[in-house]
DNA sequence: TTCGTCATGTAATGGGTTACATGATTAC
DNA sequence: GTAATCATGTAACCCATTACATGACGAA
């Protein structure tokens, strides 16, 4: 989780842990908010891990700042992370991989878009089924239902939204193999 | 989280783990999901704190079944819980405050809508600002900013939903109200 | 000079998860 | 008889949080 955030970030542009955190409240903060109590030792870890590298770094005026830089090994890592396929957790990191979607190639970029629908879609079955069963009982509480039918909208509004990522790729993906047939 | 949870099912019916996991996923499935892994260890936990009580029970042809019922201590415990001010974690209890609702007190239950759409409100201002400020980029990710707007979104659609359920509780209120001015 | 923000860190704790083990019961 | 589901449980781990401590810097 928070592995791949920093390493995402790294691997766009050096920084200091309190940068670090600023940019990820910035681009996740809706979906996610990450404390320092677990950033720096994650930090840590990551620099005893090989995969970022520290260098001590007193700019004029502030005080010591611990800027990181990701490495090779971390670059292969972060990809590795990226792309992991039948991960758990998926409903919170699936944000936090499209944040760092441009970094994927566009195969893997379908491949992780699909394999989230198909998950959005059982779900939202299960979900539905659930609903139908419970709106139908004249003894159901209504803060359940409203709950639940709410739950089933928020699936539906996710569902949409990934749609259209799916479909905006696969234009991609199509202008890409037009250039290839004019390369013919 | 879980004590919340548990308490709030066997406030209501004696129940075993396993029927446990399956009502909780049924009611809130679409927001949390628990395991087994979790609810056993809660379950002894809330016994040893004198919360539930365990009751062997071998059903005709079923094996050993630990059904579980609730005490008087647990009860209040129950609903200092659901009651809960100033408390973390708001995102992931919300939805599990609402499905035990109907146990809160009409003025607590007010209480804690506003609280959530104070909440909601004030990072929905946030993050919209930090959109208009990244689609403005010309140089933006086109993946991010999609992220961004979605997150926007569903806060929208939180908070008119929770709109909906604030003006259905003063509703009742109202009633509640115009029968007192009929007593008088 | 005091307040807000920048900046890093640790200790204790929370609140779960996965993987594994075991075994009974039911339905085909 | 075998597969699916019911049912309970443990051990090892994960990934974070809150609370606290420290201290520099810039602006009013």
């Amino acid at each position: 989780m928070l592995e791949l955030a920093v390493l995402g970030l790294l691997h766009e542009q050096p920084l200091h842990g309190y940068a670090l955190r600023k940019l990820l409240t910035q681009r996740l903060g809706a979906f996610w908010r990450v404390s320092f109590g677990s950033l720096y030792p994650t930090l840590r870890k990551l620099e005893r891990a090989g995969f970022i590298e520290r260098s001590r770094v007193e700019g004029p005026g502030r005080r010591r700042r611990q800027v990181y830089r990701i490495t090779d090994v971390g670059r292969e890592q972060f990809m590795a992370l990226l792309e992991g396929d039948a991960e758990s957790l998926e409903e919170e990191r699936f944000p936090l991989r499209l944040a760092f979607f441009r970094h994927l190639r566009p195969e893997s970029r379908i491949r992780v878009l699909e394999r989230r629908r198909a998950e959005l879609v059982q779900r939202h079955a299960e979900r539905s089924a659930e609903l139908e069963r419970v709106a139908h009982d004249p003894f159901a509480d209504g803060y359940v239902v409203s709950l639940m039918r709410h739950g089933v909208a928020r699936i539906d509004a996710d569902l949409e939204w990934l749609d259209g990522l799916i479909a905006a790729e696969r234009g991609l993906a199509g202008e890409r193999d037009a250039e290839h047939v004019d390369e013919d």
